[in-house]
RNA sequence: GCCGAUGUAGCUCAGAGGUAGAGCGUUUCCUUGGUAAGGAAGAGGUCACGGGUUCAAUUCCCGUCAUUGGCUCCA
């Protein structure tokens, strides 16, 4: 009997029934047919040999889709847990997927055994010796009482505990050469597809999340189909590392940490200072352009402050304790959020309808007590200030308000050169709406207004369910670095809580009094990720207007640092800075460690120099600008620097 | 907060039960230089902190603190 299966572009090919994915990939491509890796059948994860028996949508995932990388890897950490119940026996095995950068599998080795990273070439070289085998992943379901008594007979209570949650006749297993797992798959045709392996770190994991729970040991690797994309992978990590913003912000003297400051707590150096400071002032001018306005609040609040605004019932016995005064019953916190302090400000005077909206516009500082073990560079910190903005506006100016405040997130991006990014719609759960504040009517309209906003913005998003706040929808923009990691950074929500917590209102048209919708928004999120992030998407090569320092001047002799400093206070008149080398080095010593340092542009002055008056500019990364005046040096930068952020959207 | 790893000079790191080493940087001197490391000499360390074992601990053991890989969390 034929069956009618249809592929992504439309096509319908006519099949026997029984046929499976791979051999329908014959009939397009031998090439495909080679890398097809597994498949979609009506949107259900298929194996690519597994029997297709009705009329479907079919798509054929190759390691260049998530799917097929999935697969793959999820395949990769059934062929690890093969090789450590060979070298381990008797290991009890947790979950083992795939993940967005590899696998990995937590197992439970028992009291009296470890497993380091000196183990890895061993099972590495297991893993590999089982691929070679080229044993075929057989899927077979199996009814729940006989996958209990598996279990049962080889003692591994976790998969058992695995089973209960799951539904009889909706079971199966996968085996591969002596190793089978519960798992819902699916897997590659063979385990020959993985040709090399590298097994990364070890890590303990609470068995489902749960410290309560036994921990287990966690072990990610990450496999390819070829020993190169292996190479090229491992090569990317590498350079991950090197650009890692704490060593880049060790190395450039941007920040620090002290231990006697405390644990989160950043110190701005000099350099960084000036780079922040930049960001500051960019966004400041922006904001200014775009109708904000400037409101400046204390770095504590009242208690009654955060008991009205609801933080001091969720957060405050896992923050920062109060501050006590010698009055009695007197309490302050340390500010956790800007928005409380910008409701007082909206209620200092009486809004029109007209007025809206209103924009207060702060970088406010705030303290939250991260746990010890979230912190992480600048990444993660205690105290940080935040880009922050509230916007109150009339239920009928969300719409314009989001595409007000996204196109300064994408003129942010566009002058830091962040050029790959996507928008994620928060909304409600559809399931489960009364956990959310605030009427239907409005939310139904808010969430309406983020996706008309995104779409006549033109942007690349995805929608999620039950990821907004219960105080509002949201929508917030990832990412991705030179490196193609994805990083969270703005992010504009609406809340309708606050307004009604703090009583907000303006009078409307029919002379009644309206409650006024607040969005916050932050394009950077908060100035120390931002730099963190941005840090490791530039390397440390900034972009010339926010690099701490613009070029540096090295003489060619002693002789020449009067001349050196004459052309270094005509470029400071231009707000061009930067030092002179005056060390008694050569001039390759000069230009290597300036180099090294990460300086846009090198100035070299010497004899000949100094009689025409001139300066001869290098740029970082060694391209030669050549012989110039000092003059036309500063037109180059005031138009590099132009580029990036004078621009109109 | 929990589990593992780490903590030695400003930085990157080596080292060993018997009072500490390299490279880079820094200082001084020589060299006055033309596009990715010129030469020499010197300074610099309670080996994170607190206990214990030992004739002797920076090294072994325990605790604390910090960093770090994860887990959990994230207004």
């Amino acid at each position: 009997m034929n069956i009618n299966i249809s592929l992504p572009d439309g096509k319908v090919i006519k099949a026997q029934q029984g046929t499976c994915a791979l051999e329908i990939a014959k009939t397009i491509s031998e090439g495909l047919a080679r890398n097809i890796l597994s498949a979609s059948v009506n949107n259900e994860d298929w194996d690519i040999n597994r029997p297709i028996n009705q009329d479907c949508c079919l798509k054929l995932h190759t390691f260049n889709d998530i799917e097929g990388k999935k697969c793959f890897w999820h395949s990769s950490a059934h062929l690890m847990a093969e090789a450590l119940e060979y070298l381990y026996p008797g290991i009890k095995l947790g979950i083992g997927p795939a993940i967005d950068n590899g696998f990995y599998y937590d197992v439970d080795l028992g009291d009296d055994r470890k497993i380091s990273s000196d183990d890895f070439p061993k099972i590495e070289e297991k893993m590999l010796s089982l691929a070679r085998e080229k044993n075929s992943f057989n899927r077979k379901e199996i009814n729940k009482q006989e996958a209990i008594n598996y279990f049962k007979q080889k003692g591994d209570e976790y998969k058992i505990e695995l089973l209960d949650d799951l539904i009889d006749g909706d079971i199966t297993f996968y085996t591969q050469g002596n190793f089978t797992d519960l798992c819902k798959g699916p897997h590659i045709d063979n385990t020959g597809r993985i040709k090399a392996i590298k097994l990364l770190n070890i890590a303990g994991a609470y068995w489902r999340g749960d410290e309560s729970r036994k921990q287990m040991t966690r072990i990610y690797g990450v496999s390819f189909q070829k020993q190169k994309e292996l190479t090229a992978h491992l090569e990317m990590l590498e350079e991950a590392k090197k650009r890692d913003h704490r060593k880049i912000g060790k190395e450039m003297e941007l920040f620090t940490f002290s231990k006697k400051v405390g644990q989160g707590l950043p110190l701005w150096l000099p350099k960084g200072a000036q780079l922040r400071e930049k960001l500051e002032n960019f966004l400041k001018k922006a904001q200014e352009n775009a109708g904000y306005l400037p409101v400046i609040t204390p770095h504590i609040g009242n208690k009654d402050l955060y008991v009205c605004s609801g933080h001091y019932e969720k957060y405050g016995e896992d923050s920062f304790q109060p501050i006590k005064t010698p009055q009695e019953n007197e309490e302050f916190f340390l500010k956790p959020m800007n928005c409380p302090h910008h409701c007082e400000v909206y209620k200092s005077k009486q809004y029109s309808y007209k007025d809206l909206p209103v924009r207060f516009a702060e970088f406010g500082t705030v303290y939250r007590y991260e746990q010890s073990g979230e912190l992480h560079g600048l990444t993660r910190v205690r105290g940080f200030t935040q880009d922050d903005a509230h916007l109150f506006v009339r239920p009928d100016q969300v719409k314009e308000e989001f595409i007000n405040v996204i196109d300064l997130v994408l003129y942010v991006f566009r002058a830091l050169s962040f050029k790959d990014f996507k928008v994620q719609i928060s909304l409600r759960d559809k399931e489960n709406k009364s956990k959310y504040i605030g009427s239907e009517e409005n939310w139904e309209k808010a969430e309406q207004d983020i996706i008309d906003a995104t779409k006549e913005k033109n942007l690349n998003t995805v929608i999620e369910y039950g990821e907004a706040a219960f105080y509002g929808p949201k929508l917030d923009f990832m990412v991705k670095d030179a490196l193609g990691r994805e990083w969270q950074l703005g992010t504009i929500q609406v809340d309708y809580s606050l307004p009604e917590r703090f009583e907000l209102e303006y009078t409307g048209k029919d002379n009644n009094k309206h409650r006024p919708v607040m969005i916050h928004r932050a394009p950077f999120g908060s100035m120390e990720r931002f730099v963190a992030v941005l840090i490791e998407h530039c390397g440390g090569n900034f972009p010339l207007w926010l690099s701490p320092e613009q070029f540096i001047i090295l003489p060619i002799s002693e002789k020449f640092h009067d001349y050196a400093e004459k052309v270094k206070q005509l470029l400071k008149n231009y707000d061009i800075c930067g030092p002179i080398d005056k060390r008694a080095e050569t001039t390759s010593r000069k230009i290597r460690d300036a180099e090294v340092s990460k300086i846009p542009f090198i100035i070299v002055v010497g004899e000949r120099e100094e009689a025409e008056e001139k300066i001869t500019v290098r740029k970082h990364g060694g391209k030669n600008i050549g012989n110039i005046p000092t003059n036309e040096f500063i037109e180059i930068v005031k138009k590099e620097m132009r580029e990036l952020i004078n621009f109109t959207n």
